[in-house]
RNA sequence: GUGGGUAUAGCUCAGUUGGUUAGAGCGCCAGAUUGUGGCUCUGGAGGCCGUGGGUUCGAAUCCCACUAUUCACCCCA
């Protein structure tokens, strides 16, 4: 118990985390690209914020959240996703007076208490990016574009964007009402856990599995037939605007979301290549969020992206990323003076940008050079008496095995400098 | 929360119908005549056979429980 790490965790090292660092170097690169700047907010909030953010009727809040009162008495919450804590940051520092929009990003280790799977950790990498401030079209189409221009820069393919509309607030009373009746029509056919959901959000009957549902669901009345005429022409222009930017989508009317702030456009990235758990990206508009927080009204719109799920789909798709750095030289030694004098280069080298590796296990000749080998060193040199005594040193090109003479202090001249 | 699979060396896995000192490949470390890597050969370290109970003269092997892990449902990233 002790030396295992807490079920649905795990350690991330060696040549693993360089394929973190690719994907999140590719994603603060982008967000740079696009004018969006980092927020880091507290890895636990109070627990309200999120009961009355995310919906207190959502899994998440209900069964998925780690809570515990600390010793003062709160009820503290590790938080479950991204955006309700950005959200509160945006009221409490009055953000809405810095330049607008205001767009942020944030790359948080993010935690749910469920059963862990394919692709679903009790703590994970939650990559998202939020808008605040802007009600139009464009800003969505902006925020998808994001997305898919990381996508792009990590060389990830078979991707499908799915995009629908929730409406906003009258849409989407219309909608509940006229579904209500239709389910209730049909309700003896539904499944146990669609009769269950039916009652807290009917929404959520649209994306069941069960071939039955899928039957009921498939006459049912289309969301988007129900959009006021703003909700329909903010829905049109994001289409229009998608195309224009060669994004491709396809539009699926039961993409639902399970947390309630979403109104209007809703989108996911999804992959079918890495399990059940195939939605990389999953986001939309949330123009009621702020408001519900205590701000003034604020249109927004954002999305969160699973960094464990991208890495599936990657490690999927391209099976040999090579990102393990290379070593630039090997400065391996023979006796206690010659040892000094290896570090003392090492020291100089590395000061100058260089990566040099030595030896601090005492190895012979030969296990230094074959460690030299496994670092994938480009040179190789080895300091004994004879190269003390007349200042000269054989470099070891390691890929073709030649060596040249070089002098001791002009190493890095004669093998880094660009002149 | 529900259901199925799995648990033997750092990793991937063998292990006969239960039978005595538990195996391979890879990896790690060392050696193959003095101070030079990759290939080859040789050797070494490393296991409470997930934990606890039971059946048996005898359990890695059969049974039960627990734990972990994994896949799926649910839900989501």
């Amino acid at each position: 118990m002790l030396v295992n790490a807490p079920r649905g965790t795990k350690d991330i090292y060696g040549s693993e985390i360089y394929k973190w660092q690719y994907i999140e170097n590719i994603i603060v690169e982008v967000c740079r690209n696009f004018g969006v700047t980092e927020i880091r907010t507290p890895t636990f909030e109070h627990t309200e914020l999120f009961t009355r953010g995310v919906g207190d009727t959502t899994d998440i809040v209900n069964k998925e959240m780690y809570t515990f009162v600390d010793k003062g008495g709160r009820s503290i919450t590790l938080r479950p996703e991204g955006t309700a804590g950005v959200a509160r940051a945006y009221i409490e520092n009055k953000m809405h007076s810095m330049i607008q929009p205001t767009k942020m990003y944030y790359l948080n280790n993010t935690f749910r208490y469920e059963r862990p799977q394919a692709g679903r950790m009790r703590e994970f990498k939650q990559f998202g990016v939020e808008y605040f401030g802007s009600y139009y079209p464009e800003s969505d189409v902006e925020v998808i574009s994001l997305a898919y221009e990381i996508l792009n820069r990590l060389g990830i393919k078979n991707i499908e964007l799915k995009i629908n509309s929730l409406g906003g607030n009258e849409s989407r009373e219309k909608y509940n009402n006229a579904l209500r009746e239709y389910i209730n029509d049909n309700i003896k056919n539904l499944c146990d856990t669609c009769n269950s959901r039916f009652n807290k959000n009917p929404l959520r009957v649209l994306d069941c599995k069960n071939e039955s549902c899928k039957k009921i669901v498939d006459n049912a009345p289309r969301i988007l037939d129900y959009l006021s005429n703003e909700d329909k022409e903010h829905f049109e222009a994001v289409q229009k605007l998608l195309k224009e930017l060669n994004l491709p989508f396809t539009i699926d009317d039961k993409i639902v979301r399970g947390l309630d702030y979403y109104t209007k456009t809703v989108f996911e990235f999804v992959s079918n290549s890495i399990g059940a758990q195939g939605t990389v990206c999953g986001g939309g508009r949330y123009d009621n969020l702020v408001e519900e927080c205590g701000g003034n009204k604020t249109g927004a719109v954002g999305f969160g992206m699973g960094i464990e799920r991208l890495l599936l789909v990657l490690e999927q798709q391209q099976k040999d990323i090579n990102l393990i750095p290379n070593t630039d030289i090997y400065i391996g030694y023979i006796g206690e003076e010659a040892l000094a004098v290896s570090q003392k280069i090492i020291l100089e080298l590395r000061s100058k940008g260089i990566c040099a590796e030595g030896d601090t296990l005492r190895r012979s000749v030969k296990a230094q050079l074959k460690y030299a080998d496994k670092l994938n060193a480009k040179y190789s040199i080895i300091i004994g008496e004879d190269e003390l005594k007349t200042n000269l040193v054989k470099v070891k090109d390691m890929e073709t095995g030649e060596n040249i003479n070089i002098n001791l202090d002009k190493i890095y001249e004669r093998l880094f400098s660009k002149e």
